[in-house]
DNA sequence: ACATTGAGTTCTACTATGTGGAACTCAGAT
DNA sequence: ATCTGAGTTCCACATAGTAGAACTCAATGT
């Protein structure tokens, strides 16, 4: 199912600007095409278009880095007041279990991973920027299902191991748990011996916005064990929501035409 | 003169993406297609594609902020190191000096602000995000000339003021001079009554990447005071680019394809 | 010094793709 | 219940983007 809705230059840009982001440092101009697939003229025309607009930068050596206008966003406070209050309780999360802990929010049809603090232990979740994780079978996504952020996907639900909630009856008896415990667990429904535990972040309205979840192998995971991360998540998203409720009101400030 | 080469619809997009980096909080759609001056219709489509690739988010009120991708990489640490060493630097030279310190970059038609510390006093450079500001007529842009780091435009020097340098002998002359004593000033070039004077950041290659002003008011900036600004910004950039040196060198990892 | 290869940009003819007005949907006001 | 405003979807048209080929420039080899 591609694009439904017409803007191939648009996605093609995208695409090169998302790249170059995701890559720890400069591309080279040759391997960005090759990684979008697309021709080089048509990857230099566009990139010509974004390095007008500040949003990337061509070395001398002409490979690829974010520009000026990402480092200024980034640079200067206003990047996502999320990610920095969460940073600490992430930090906390991962040294208490141990295990690779995960800050989410829900994107338009999959669960949009934003940052991860990652395992002490040689077997754990790997990073998976990028990754398409549906909502119905891992635990940020449920969280996400349960509180609303996200609606039900239409079409059927993706099998991905013999343990995926395929049907809809199931999901929403799982959901309607989620709401009575407070967390979601996913038991090997994402991927064989694979369990993750997540709880919800609400902003001042109350809204979920973002949720945390702690993944790891099941042989660790087990039982018990899962009430206690559970609590420990709730505890921290909770602490989360509450940082997260003074800021984030002020809509003044016209957006001018430069 | 529009765009020379072709680009409409990366053209757009970029500018909505820029004004929603640049605003410092969610832009209410309208205002946001008002601001690039397109059709709504247009616009929503384009911002489509851009959610789809994390660029961007819609609230549930549909105001527009920046998406989970740009969030991570303001995250996680790889957000310019150019800014993020600097940045104690330029805060000791608004110190020092008490007026407005610039960081910037050469872009391809104009010095391409990054950061920026505002002045002391009331009368005092304001922020000048997004404007353009001409190579040959800013202390910033004479820097990043003389040393190389962008040509001399072709075509006619604009005038800015009376005192705008605006023949190639009298701008080459002035170059020879920013790289005898190391830093460049601007008096009353640009704008009338405006003085600023810079120095270059350079990285492990001797390459000029960067560069640093203060900017001032000619009744505070005076003569001899020039001078003392110019020895305190080559002690600061110097020091820049000493810390900007052992860093950037792995060009490793391969981008995958997604 | 001259040919060779490779990387990137510019050109160009073709048509696929993006455009924007109008119609539509949905939510909140009156 | 009707209206108003905000945003999305539709659709016929032509503009704007596409990709191959030709070109430029630099680096490398003989």
């Amino acid at each position: 199912m591609p694009p439904p809705t017409g803007t191939q230059a648009v996605d093609r840009a995208s695409t090169l600007l998302v790249t170059v982001l995701q890559a720890d440092r400069p591309v080279p101009f040759a391997e960005l095409a090759a990684a979008a697939q697309l021709p080089k003229s048509t990857a230099s025309r566009i990139l010509t278009s974004l390095e007008r607009h500040g949003l990337v930068r061509r070395g001398s050596d002409s490979s690829i880095r974010p520009g000026p206008v990402l480092a200024r966003y980034a640079g200067s406070g206003r990047a996502d007041a999320l990610l920095r209050l969460a940073q600490p309780h992430l930090a906390r999360l991962g040294e208490l279990t141990g295990e690779t802990v995960n800050l989410a929010v829900p994107g338009p049809t999959a669960v949009d991973q934003i940052a991860q603090v990652d395992s002490r232990f040689l077997l754990g979740a790997v990073n998976w920027v990028g990754r398409d994780v549906p909502f119905h079978c891992s635990a940020l996504g449920k969280v996400f299902l349960a509180y609303g952020a996200v609606q039900v996907p239409r079409g059927r639900l993706d099998r991905r191991t013999d343990r995926t909630i395929t049907t809809r009856e199931r999901l929403d008896a799982d959901l309607e748990g989620v709401r009575r415990r407070g967390f979601a667990i996913t038991d090997n429904e994402l991927e064989a011996g694979l369990i993750a535990v997540a709880a919800p972040i609400a902003d001042a309205d109350g809204t979920v916005v973002a949720a945390v979840s702690v993944t790891g192998p099941s042989v660790r995971l087990t039982g018990n064990r899962i009430a206690g991360v559970g609590r420990l998540l709730i505890a921290e998203t909770r602490a989360i929501s509450r940082a997260l409720d003074p800021a984030e009101r002020p809509r003044n400030r016209k957006v001018g035409v430069a």
